[in-house]
DNA sequence: TGGTTCAATGATCTCGTGACCATTGGCGTA
DNA sequence: TACGCCAATGGTCACGAGATCATTGAACCA
């Protein structure tokens, strides 16, 4: 296979072959009912025969933007991301729009490349799960004044100015909290402390305010600022065990920490439950296949991400994106949480 | 947020800006050294001004294809899918184009309507991971009929004209059969069978060809179509061990598969390796984590996708293809495999 | 000094579709 | 019968960038 020799048949081919000017061949497409029966079947007949598809960015150009809409997400190859995107893809789908995906790596700097090239595409709205950072916020409001919907999910920035469909990340840490503090642990860490602009994060904030809620507090050796990844959560594990007064549950802010906070703790042969109970945010299906199964808080992940994208079809049919919206999360008590070993 | 006053600026508000015609201004960003610097200077500055982006869209209405290339995965939420889009959207993203990612859940048919979509953003080539069945070929030879180029990934229909990039599944299941043929066992299953139209894997096909060529055989009652789900893992894997004869060492053929697999046996109280062994494709994180750790064939994902990528670009600038590229696998021997039973 | 050359800039056409306005002709009504 | 209405169809332009050809003017050389 070398080279092409491209020969796309146009509106104008279908036109020609049936006999009728490009306009009439045009309105059989969208409409249908004001052709004569028999122009129709004509049209439809030389449709079939060249294999016609309209070019989608001719059409867009026209009114400015174009049948296509994007998805910002944190990591394509943390499967709640996936999950959603698949989600998002066929509620936008079948509203006959294209959804193009991408990740920014939780990163606004990074971000801002991706946001570039779909709005390079002109994409008619945004779902996005934005990075860290400010570098991005510029660029989002200046899309925003050319007309591009934007719509957030599972994280709002500070002060951001858009409607989001999140989790009740508050409620879910509590119930958390709440379940561990019943077991009769007091010594709780997260895996990661919130930060206003490293880790502004909301399960981060609600964690101490919950421990305080149960009148505990957080030490300050508990606390360190991460990303959410496996590594961070991996060393980070390692270093809240290796502290004098360790805690005595762990609380993984997402499913791929939870695979680093596990790993951490087999390496130092540490008994789960017994020695330390384990909890994570993400409901994967490894989680139930450890020995023991995790303590999880499940995300209504479908939901969450039909929730989005109706409200990006929404605003885009002529309405707004409507009110934000929080989903409860479900804690899924499996063997990784029990009492704490007596000092 | 109610609606919406696009405005977007153009290389024409540019050109006026600058007090140049639009021709000046379009060289300012793709021949910037035919200009007097000083010209250049005031372009620039309009263009900063005016936060002027090209529409990447128009530019390819006229060539007749874009600066975009489709990407059609097996399942998004697969982790090996979402790994190569990842890579293969950076490689393609240095090179200047844009990504659309979909997925067509291995069916053909539901692969149809992505191909559509794709055309419709008249993508300049697609990297696709074939659905099973015949639905969409006739439509995949009319885009590259049309100047699309194709290149297959992880997959390659029966006498697929395209190029491809993949694991040596051949040599990768020997060595899988090699292995467990070596600590004793003689009753292996693989958890799918060869079939021609519902099942065409090589993995699949391979099987019983390792098998043979380890004197052995696979016994009728092993064999079952399946798809490469975590479902139908599941219920194979329930199958296989209800046996009167049941397999000693079960080959899951996907990373997904070894979770429905796995489950399987923990309900059956099976202990891993001393009842069962088991061997998956893929290296998954959680396949370390679970007790005992399982043994995996890992695929050279990141240079999979990056080489696939890096055809695909080969044949946009003026290349071809190329020939087909596989890779080999590896075996990662951990805990899951040990000899079997006596009987 | 007249002609040549070339760097710098500009004008115009093209791509494929949607929006809008124009034309045709048949039929009903006063 | 003349007028108006409307269904059916056609013509034309705009969208925004790339490609190609055209123009300007200054420098250079014989």
């Amino acid at each position: 296979m070398t080279h092409r020799m491209a020969r796309v048949s146009t509106i104008q081919d279908v036109a020609r072959l049936a006999g009728v000017s490009p306009t009439t061949a045009k309105r059989a497409l969208r409409e249908a009912d004001k052709l004569t029966p028999e122009t129709l079947a004509r049209v439809q007949a030389a449709i079939e025969a060249l294999h016609y598809e309209p070019d989608q960015r001719a059409g867009g150009l026209r009114g400015g933007q174009s049948q296509t809409v994007g998805l910002v997400l944190g990591s394509i190859v943390e499967p709640f991301f996936a999950q959603f995107a698949r989600t998002a893809a066929r509620t936008l789908n079948r509203a006959g729009y294209t959804l193009i995906i991408t990740e920014n790596e939780y990163s606004a700097a990074r971000e801002v490349e991706e946001l570039r090239r779909l709005y390079g595409q002109r994409v008619a709205a945004i779902m996005i799960r934005a990075g860290y950072g400010p570098e991005s916020r510029e660029y989002l409001a200046r899309m925003v004044a050319r007309g591009v919907v934007v719509v957030e999910f599972d994280y709002t920035s500070p002060n951001s100015p858009y409607t989001h469909v999140m989790l009740n990340n508050a409620a879910a840490m509590y119930s958390a909290v709440a379940y561990v503090h019943r077991l009769g642990h007091r010594r709780v860490a997260a895996l990661g402390t919130y930060h206003p602009s490293i880790h502004p994060e909301e399960r981060s904030r609600a964690f101490p305010e919950a421990m305080n809620a149960h009148g505990l507090t957080v030490p300050p050796e508990y606390q360190r600022v991460t990303l959410l990844t496996e590594d961070t959560a991996y060393r980070l594990t390692h270093d809240l065990m290796s502290l004098p007064a360790p805690p005595t549950a762990l609380i993984a802010l997402a499913g791929t920490q939870a695979v680093g906070a596990y790993r951490a703790l087999r390496e130092r042969e540490l008994h789960i439950p017994g020695d330390v109970s384990l909890l994570t945010f993400d409901n994967y299906p490894w989680t139930a296949l450890v020995e023991p199964p995790i303590t999880v808080i499940e995300q209504p992940v479908e939901a969450m991400a039909e929730a989005t994208a109706l409200k990006i079809i929404a605003a885009l049919e002529g309405g707004s994106t409507g009110e934000s919206i929080t989903f409860p999360g479900k804690l899924i008590e499996r063997g990784s949480c029990g009492p704490p070993k007596p000092d």
